[in-house]
DNA sequence: GCAAAGGTGTGAAATTTTCCACAATTCATT
DNA sequence: AATGAATTGTGGAAAATTTCACACCTTTGC
């Protein structure tokens, strides 16, 4: 248990999805072989990524779709409540606030901040929108843990060390750029550009696609 | 050469953004050592993705930074002209559309589709709307490439599908799903919600980060 | 022109991650 | 109750990736 790949917890996140479609369509049984084949990986790798965290199947029998939903969903830590807010009420920030699937799980957004006095104190998809001053004590008031950072690239440094400062405890950074935050922060990129990219590179490069069964 | 880990080519993008910016700012001259730390990684790293493409570098005196961007760039294809499309012109798909730092590299948009009757036919963001049964001959008529896949999750693998067959080489995919393409067909997924996830994951678990120097 | 400092490129070791074979268990059928 | 088919959990092999040490080159300072 001392060390649990990266990838896995992807491939975790992907399995909780494949068990939630399941279970939206009334199936109740599930195996390795089936959760592989919808997350395109192979089954060992299925077995294997839950191996770390206990048993969850039968053998001879398979998983049973709630009951590994269940614990997928407690292991990624998605039964309890997150609250998150959003800085940066551009485009993508706006756009973002608007998205409704956010409720699926139990993530709220709780506060939207931005640094342009035009913005400052509107009301967006129902929110209104903090002055970058008044993160640190929104943050404490509304128990803020996720901070999606929509800033231009430029900005994006600075407003993390905002956000680190009033303590929050991960990122999402739609920035381009890498951020720079304390050990105990964590930062997940959503990078479309960077995407973008690599696409380039594996449509000029077809023989460095890897394999797949 | 016989294959390079994906890991290596995310990391050569921000090799390349690191270079850029460099470069914005004046600096002539760089070392693994410099784009190691601004790209939070070990110089060690730096060198040996390099290596991977042949030698870019002076022994004793480092990289300089117009040289090593022009062949990042070739590497990874950034040096010719993309054509790229939207399927999907909702929230996202219009956000994107309006989204000026395409131009940078040498992507361009050149159509946009959607199968509502009502987006049909209309401009957004100085682009026609158009249906998905054009899509066939106008990814022929536009040489596009690389299609954005900004659809509802149910409506993902299908669009992809159609995609797939007007002859499309590679796939921006923002829908929480997998989707499954035919080798020669690259795939990148941009999944903020699956990042949330993961962030979740990550902040219940804290012994679980990665290590640093 | 020599020595010292700085820094790349790379083969090999170490580590991490994936792949696999198979023992163990369950379920269905007779 | 016994047999056969199905399917998990897992130790260890294999493969992929990262880390490292160091030979080798360049520049600078004296
Ligand atoms: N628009 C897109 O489709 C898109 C897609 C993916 C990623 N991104 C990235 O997301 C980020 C935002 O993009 P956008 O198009 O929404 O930009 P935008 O310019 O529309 O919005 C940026 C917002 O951030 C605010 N801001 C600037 N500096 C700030 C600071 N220091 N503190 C707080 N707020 C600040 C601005 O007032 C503005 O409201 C950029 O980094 C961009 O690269 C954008
Ligand atoms: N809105 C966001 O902030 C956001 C962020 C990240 C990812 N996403 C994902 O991006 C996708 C789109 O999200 P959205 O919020 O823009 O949704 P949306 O409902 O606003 O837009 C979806 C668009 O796709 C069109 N569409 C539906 N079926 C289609 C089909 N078969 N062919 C072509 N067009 C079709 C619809 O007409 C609509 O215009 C979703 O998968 C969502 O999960 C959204």
């Amino acid at each position: 248990m001392s060390t649990i790949p990266t990838a896995t917890i992807s491939r975790l996140v992907t399995y909780l999805r494949i068990l939630t479609s399941l279970e939206n369509q009334g199936i109740k049984n599930t195996s390795s072989e089936q959760l592989a084949e919808e997350a395109q990986v192979s089954a060992f790798q299925v077995r294997k990524d839950l191996a770390y965290f206990g048993r969850f199947g039968t053998r001879g029998a398979g998983y049973t779709v709630p009951t590994l939903r269940r614990e997928l969903r407690r292991i990624l830590g998605l039964n309890r409540p997150w609250n998150v807010a959003i800085i940066g009420m551009g485009r993508l920030g706006q756009a973002i606030s608007d998205y409704p699937h956010f409720e699926q799980y139990d993530f709220s957004l709780k506060a939207c901040f931005d640094n342009n006095a035009k913005v400052i104190g509107q009301t967006m998809s129902g929110h209104q929108v903090y002055g970058m001053d008044a993160l640190p004590q929104v943050v404490k008031e509304k128990g803020i843990d996720i901070g999606f950072l929509t800033v231009p690239q430029a900005a994006a440094q600075a407003a993390a060390d905002a956000l680190v400062a009033a303590g929050i405890k991960g990122i999402l950074n739609f920035a381009p750029v890498v951020i720079n935050v304390p050990r105990e922060v964590h930062v997940e990129p959503v990078d479309f550009l960077a995407g973008l990219k690599r696409v380039s590179f594996y449509i000029i490069n077809p023989g460095l696609k890897e394999e797949l069964a």
